[in-house]
DNA sequence: CTGAAAGCGCTTACAG
DNA sequence: CTGAAAGCGCTTACAG
């Protein structure tokens, strides 16, 4: 059933040439006359030929292919992010003519898991690799980066020695703790607390730190019982508050999420409670997730441009595969405070 | 800053063989005795060697690659579904010791996007490919699968010759359509209208042909106000709502959605209008989306099972790759209604 | 401008 | 059990 293979011999026997100008004119060659060209791709046309990939980059072409690396733990499923990040990365790729090999990683201490990651590099399936969700400095990837192959990853910094084919792109998030909590104090605000995410991540540290940076900043009193450690998930903002409320003897008016998944979970918690948001606790989150506008209430949050930091991360993945450059890159946004329903004006 | 590239000649020198037998080690052969394995395995080991994958390819291995293609017009990256699929799939893939190439196809009348899953196909890039969202018996699908390329569709069934590398997979609408009604009449609906999905899709119309079928044979009359066409997204149900409220002199006392997400926007237009689910309308839905639980009020619908469909069909176009036997291969499960608050008896 | 030929890194019949 | 060698389908210096 299946037709013999097309290979470029044939294409050359067809136009009446040598597979070395087919060959060239496939790779766009200048030296070749237009008549040339036109008959090599009438025959190309005719016979319905690609050439085939394997083949080519034997001979030393790239894969166009991209790894897209997501490290997430449990339900994967139901987090509209993830799916978001997904597609993005597949479409920025593809605008730039490349493709995309996902690999899912369920725990970054499986050893296999590891492996495969390691052998989709080594087999040179891809060209280069984006990650998503490692801690900062992940030991796996930094090995990867030594060995020279191409990584661009999100949610990181530069640290130790900055090399050209480690690409980091990350969010602005202490300025959007800024912004989220002179807004809180511009309400009149003044007792704060923080739903934190994983602090082994650098968004996690950041949000941290620029949460206590702002507070001293504008002289406001942090309440170590009101800062609680989470991972990002729903589950987290719901069992922070379940321990806020049982723990504490006193409560903050106001209370900034990790992200948005954590402030649905708080709010849920909160209303099990019988307190509703914002009446008896405001709430601000961070990303501006497509649920958010719809969530009841409808979510004040630090808005967060993922499209366009991982088109950017993509760019210079890719311009680093085709370059070579010595410079070094970062990709860096800023977010910008949305202001819906969450948060009410203290009297 | 790269090292220089280790091949299997470097593993057979540092191990005292013949590149063949190097060769022998990494592909299994029985006979390579253990003394000899040890010795190339620890090579491989000691310059963490990985076969180049274009070499094994040219020698005529499989890439152990699956194209995932996906056509999804519009705001794919809020829809938890597509997620889900493309998730399950990969990490289907995953178990089985394949990689997943993602393609989105956002026009399927794009010509330059089908050439592009042609030459994915052709270039070798990929053993196979799954398919989803294309309507029954798409132009090019076929094609693809005439030239002898092994697919998986999801949401098709075998029409005119069957081919052992076509392998469609897909779910008992009728049936589940049945389950709906049959659970309204019980609770004493005979006033049923349908909001349709596409129904150049085999779902879409399976879930017509279903509707027509029990209210048949229920001898309920069908009222072709009531039934109106959508697109399987939430606008469609939004609308179709909108229009029906407009239109029709009478409305049902409940209407079954092709999918919950237009059972979600038919909820949302109804509400709009000061009319309450189930208060006012009875509402059922189609698949048991993530978000169907937590929906106010809580989805009645038909479940559907995405995770075991694509599993086996993972499995089927995986053993048409190594196996290429002569059978014809379709995967097909059945649905469930699962009964939760937008329905109510009528009195 | 263009062809003959080497080379990319594997696998596998073949011969021993 | 194992090595030498052909072959997979390209690309690209080289020579003309």
């Amino acid at each position: 059933m299946k037709k013999v293979e097309i290979n470029s011999i044939e294409v050359a026997r067809l136009a009446g040439v040598s597979r070395s100008t087919v060959s060239r004119v496939i790779n766009n060659y200048s030296n070749v006359p237009q008549k040339t060209r036109e008959k090599v791709m009438k025959a190309i046309k005719e016979l319905n030929y690609f050439p085939n990939v394997s083949a080519q980059m034997l001979a030393g072409k790239k894969s166009r292919t991209i790894g897209l690396f997501m490290v997430s733990s449990g339900e994967i499923a139901v987090d509209v992010l993830t799916n978001m990040m997904i597609v993005s990365v597949i479409e920025n790729a593809s605008d730039l003519n490349y493709y995309v090999l996902t690999y899912i990683i369920r725990d970054v201490s499986d050893e296999a898991a590891i492996n495969n990651v390691r052998e989709i590099f080594y087999q040179r399936r891809i060209d280069g690799g984006i990650f998503i969700g490692t801690k900062q400095d992940e030991p796996f990837v930094d090995e990867l980066i030594a060995e020279g192959f191409i990584v661009g990853i999100f949610d990181q910094e530069h640290t130790g020695t900055p090399a050209p084919n480690r690409i980091v792109a990350n969010f602005n998030n202490e300025s959007g703790m800024k912004q989220a909590i002179a807004y809180l104090l511009g309400l009149g605000h003044r007792q704060i607390g923080l739903i934190n995410g994983d602090r082994s991540r650098l968004s996690g540290m950041a949000k941290y730190e620029g949460f206590h940076g702002a507070m001293r900043q504008h002289g406001l009193e942090i309440q170590p019982d009101w800062i609680i450690d989470g991972d990002f998930t729903e589950d987290a903002g719901y069992n922070a508050i379940k321990e806020l409320l049982q723990r504490a003897e006193q409560i903050p008016t106001a209370i900034i999420a990790a992200n948005d998944s954590v402030a649905f979970g708080a709010v849920r918690a909160l209303r099990e409670h019988g307190m509703k948001v914002p009446e008896h606790m405001s709430i601000i989150g961070f990303d501006d997730h497509v649920l958010s506008e719809k969530h009841s209430p409808p979510l004040t949050t630090v808005r967060v441009d993922f499209k366009h930091l991982f088109k950017e991360l993509m760019q210079a993945v890719i311009e680093q595969i085709e370059q070579q450059s010595d410079s070094i890159k970062e990709v860096r946004y800023d977010c910008t405070l949305i202001i819906r329903d969450s948060c009410r004006r203290l009297d």
